[in-house]
DNA sequence: GGAATAGTGTCTGTCAGACAGTATCGC
DNA sequence: GCGATACTGTCTGACAGACACTATTCC
């Protein structure tokens, strides 16, 4: 471990060896959202011990380095939901996970310096987690009752009281906004609507994500003129809820940037 | 330091002291891109001790984490930037300073499991930089020139053979392409070009990290039509290159999100 | 038939690309 | 005058928003 020494010292021995200086935890945590009745949901487990016990946070987890096989960032990630929520498989099952960014305040976790790697996974209607390692719950919860801040504040600033443990609201926030960003210009929202949907359900989704109404008529135009969005599974809806036309059924099309895009109404109008 | 334990005692022990798990080294890289003779250049410094030495990297220092005051992530860039390169006061010169993404796939670095912050910066002409601590030269180099992969690479992806250390080069190839998106939607272009330009001036900012050609006439009146991007400094060019008619000088406006925005040309017609 | 939902057609406004034409300099 | 650069005006096509209209179901 590291001994007192000049700052000198220490700057010149940066290079030579990084052990030298004061240790850091590294934590990759995750952002699993999912639509569940129509509400944007975000995996979170209650935790079970201190510090924070008792608060709902993202399920996370130390970075491996050692032994025989150390991991990647994103496979911490992909162990964290394992362990804590009980979902595994989601790589092979073609989850996409991809990095958010990284927090690393200081005092954000009152035991040491934690360096916290978050990454955001989109998901269909997944089962019901179960509460793993450490952890008192694990539930699915509509991000509208969290109380978010507003995305992307600074690094440095204070994060408002929430529910939520550590600076996780925060991280919440920011991994929403990626999601809204993201079904824009990627066929992603298929990925929130299962194998097998309508059209008015993929606008569903984006409603959810986006929390505002759109034109079903203009939104079907957009979709569909989008090549390799969504193609036509041939059969059409059973049932329809309350009567009315039933609804053609689509399935997720090979294509992977949307191109035109669809993108959300934009206010400031000057 | 961490004894022997078994698997089960690592994971419970995981939520209730990290300290008991290996260490790992946290840094803060910058990427500081800017114009120089019409070209992108990126800063780097030659490495005067191993590992890679003499070879080209970002400039980068290790997280302070104990001490008086423990730093934030984009502090420790700023200071690397300032330790190795002699670049200071960039934080109070509003220079644009955002993270960029975390890099931290097992041996990136020969020495132990080191996890880098990626930061870049944003910046119009600046001076020679100096080489600081552990570097041997330091200097402004054209992208252009360097040989860079794709960007988006994912996460334990072999990177192509570089002139640069480590994974840099990846790195550098995320962080143009940050810039590359980041000019279409913000007002960041004007930072590159300086407290006064020409339309034609900041027109060769975009030519230069896009890399491509843009009709000058479409560009001026796309860049007038953006509120506060722009606006008239009230006087005139003074002697111009080659003859011509003078230009107008602008400065940078107060917006900062620009709307409607500056987008690049869409190749992918069907 | 009436209500409800699905889907099509059309009009209008915004913006990008292309390009012709005008303005003003140095030589 | 001539070339070079700066800037303006106009046409066309792509796309978004609004909305009228038709189609098909349940009740």
């Amino acid at each position: 471990m590291a001994k007192i020494r000049s700052s000198a010292d220490e700057a010149f021995l940066a290079e030579y060896d990084p052990r030298a200086f004061p240790p850091v935890a590294v934590t990759a945590d995750v952002v699993a959202l999912t639509i569940r009745d129509g509400q944007l949901c975000v995996l979170l487990v209650r935790r079970a011990r201190p510090p924070e016990a008792g608060l709902w946070a993202l399920p996370g987890s130390f970075l491996r380095t050692e032994g025989a096989e150390p991991e990647t960032l994103e496979n911490a990630a992909a162990r964290a939901l394992a362990v804590k929520t009980g979902l595994t498989g989601l790589r092979a099952a073609g989850i996409h996970l991809e990095q958010l960014r990284t927090y690393g305040d200081p005092g954000r976790d009152p035991r040491m310096a934690v360096v916290s790697v978050a990454y955001v996974a989109f998901a269909p209607a997944l089962p019901e987690p179960a509460a793993g390692t450490g952890v008192a719950q694990a539930a699915w919860l509509p991000v509208s009752t969290l109380g978010l801040p507003e995305p992307g504040l600074p690094e440095g600033a204070t994060v408002p009281e929430t529910t939520l443990a550590f600076d996780h609201a925060r991280i919440v926030a920011d991994a929403v906004e990626r999601a809204r960003s993201k079904i824009e210009y990627t066929a992603l929202a298929a990925a929130f609507a299962g194998p097998q949907f309508t059209l008015a359900g993929l606008r569903r989704v984006y409603e959810a994500v986006w929390s505002i109404e759109l034109h079903a008529s203009n939104f079907a135009r957009k979709v569909l003129a989008s090549p390799g969005f969504v193609e036509p599974a041939g059969s059409l809806e059973t049932s329809s809820a309350r009567g009315g036309r039933p609804a053609e059924l689509y399935r997720a099309g090979a294509g992977t940037l949307l191109q035109p895009a669809i993108l959300r109404p934009r206010r400031a109008k000057s």
